[in-house]
DNA sequence: CGGGATCCCCCAGGATACTG
DNA sequence: CAGTATCCTGGGGGATCCCG
């Protein structure tokens, strides 16, 4: 490891990269879903509402490509598959939780300046719009 | 602040809303440049490497409503247009941080992850393809 | 049950041109 | 310089059907 400051452009991306896979619709969910143990495929369909099934596959396929869980076959009749997060996926899901503790510390702060920054918009609109029922 | 977990679903869709916010393709670098210190526009527009000029204004206004940084207008000739964090945008900005952090320190376990599981399918396809030239 | 394959829609976001 | 307005395309992602 290189002292100091890492500001070489090529951990840029990556770390664009990985904050990217944070941000995406579904990930997070799913982690979060299998930090309480590991789950079975239709139980995280059920569990992450709102969720397709082909999301979920998509999902779990590029989770599993990148070491945060692993996929188990169990070649019953019905199949069985097991999702766990790996000590990767833990240690994300870990960070993540950082950033959700902020995002509900600072909720109202951020729908008060929401709200208020419509409230201005709906401002400059009154110059545009006929102010009749004003 | 009620004690214990917080599974408040209400909290669950706050997360997420702030979540796609840090995961969107722009946000956070504009975060990143401006946790360097106050900037105009088309220093933004130079140092976040790709953005166009449209989505900087729209990353730019959706930071400013969520009251992460705020923007300062100077009526001069030509115009000047800065733009800087708040208080709320530095503290994201180190809980940011930390994941950036983690991306880096993870990066290479997730690239070999991601390299083996690469090669495990492309042995998949070989029962697909003819094998002529294998 | 746990997916793969297909179709299709929507909109995030790039390129370009114009304005104060 | 700092935007706004318009047009247009790619692909993210839902719905549906099918299969082992």
């Amino acid at each position: 490891m290189s002292p100091g400051h890492i500001h070489v452009p090529t951990d840029c991306r990556t770390v664009t990269e990985i904050l990217s896979r944070v941000g995406d619709k579904w990930s997070v969910q799913v982690v979060v879903q299998l930090g309480e143990g590991s789950r079975r495929f239709n139980e995280l369909r059920r569990s992450v509402t709102g969720i397709s099934q082909r999301m979920l596959t998509l999902t779990l396929r590029g989770l599993e490509r990148d070491g945060l869980v692993t996929r188990t076959v169990y070649p019953t009749i019905p199949p069985r598959v097991d999702y766990q997060l790996t000590g990767l996926g833990c240690s994300l899901l870990k960070t993540v939780r950082g950033l959700g503790e902020w995002a509900i510390v600072n909720r109202d702060e951020i729908l008060d300046a929401r709200r208020r920054f419509d409230e201005g918009a709906a401002d400059q609109e009154v110059h545009q719009q006929r102010p009749d029922a004003a």
